[in-house]
DNA sequence: CAGACTTGGTTCATTCAGTGAACTGACTCT
DNA sequence: AGAGTCAGTTCACTGAATGAACCAAGTCTG
């Protein structure tokens, strides 16, 4: 059925990643779902991605298996990852980890730790007391020291200010 | 001065490293970058990215520090990796592996071994009898079984055919 | 129960980025 | 001198992103 961005001619399973998880806001559509944000007028208002994106990279998402489109209500859906997308978490921590170190210099804006003993996430995404790698459902994120002067005001970036676990909606 | 594409409102660091290594083409160009083709018409020729593009993309790469471009004899160049740049290597290795995983179904396109002790690297890109994680330079690369049945000819993919250590020119 | 509001979209005109072919100019090789 | 290579630039064309407007089903409010 031919990927909307394709790389056909590149035989390395980076370039066929990056046909569903590569384009343009995909990848912070998936972190808004690890953070909990699920329901697409949420996602719209707290990306300011375009509604007509927003429903083309869902539909793509639900499509290569990475997400499951589901009704909780009469007209209602929420997006949640499959275990396809929950493996995107070491990726998705990993690019934010760098993103701090090399092109934010006022300190971290979000800090990941470890729910179960408390303890932040190494670079890696493990936990150094436990020395596992904790899974997404149990990390808790809160916002760190390096939070931008300019503060959205949309409910969902307000309420992402308050310490919570991963994958528990918002 | 405003990158190419922004995602300005998000405060985000994940949204700040995608807007440097989030554009089309950008992480298969780092890709070869580690693969050890460092050369524009290599690069070109074994991606079949349009030349302005690869210009515009190498020339925000060297903006953003991740990649130094320096001449080795008039009018050629190479383009290496920095520090910086380098750190993007286990998530351009994670994201190959989740490919493997999840979208190709002929077995591991490509291969990676910590060359010091010839173990194959785990998902997390670590080495599982050293308990380390290999930088890349001490990382060797070698196709898998799941190559797929039309190869190119270019004279890069041919010489990537062969067993090599990552970042060494090829 | 009418009217307003919320959710989850679609449509459309405009803008912007990607594509591919052709062209260029510096340098090298024979 | 002429051909070839490298590293681009230019340009016309196409296709995707944007943002505003519109819409329909279901829900809440007076």
């Amino acid at each position: 059925m031919a990927l909307p961005r394709e790389y056909e001619t590149q035989a390395c399973a980076l370039a066929r990643a990056l046909e569903v998880v590569g384009e343009r806001w995909t990848l912070l559509i998936v972190r808004d779902l690890f953070f909990g944000v699920t329901r697409f007028t949420d996602i719209q208002a707290h990306l300011d991605v375009p509604r007509a994106v927003l429903t083309a990279r869902l539909a793509l998402l639900v499509d290569a298996g990475i997400v499951e489109r589901r009704p909780y209500a009469p007209g209602r859906f929420e997006h949640v990852l499959t275990d396809a997308g929950l493996e995107l978490w070491p990726i998705v921590h990993q690019l934010m980890g760098w993103g701090e170190r090399h092109l934010v210099d006022s300190g971290p804006v979000r800090l990941f730790a470890h729910a179960s003993c408390g303890t932040d996430l190494a670079l890696d995404g493990g936990c150094p007391t436990c020395a596992i790698v904790p899974l997404p459902a149990d990390v808790e994120t809160r916002p760190g020291p390096g939070t931008p002067s300019v503060r959205r005001t949309d409910p969902i970036s307000v309420a992402l200010r308050e310490p919570h676990r991963l994958l528990q909606p918002v």
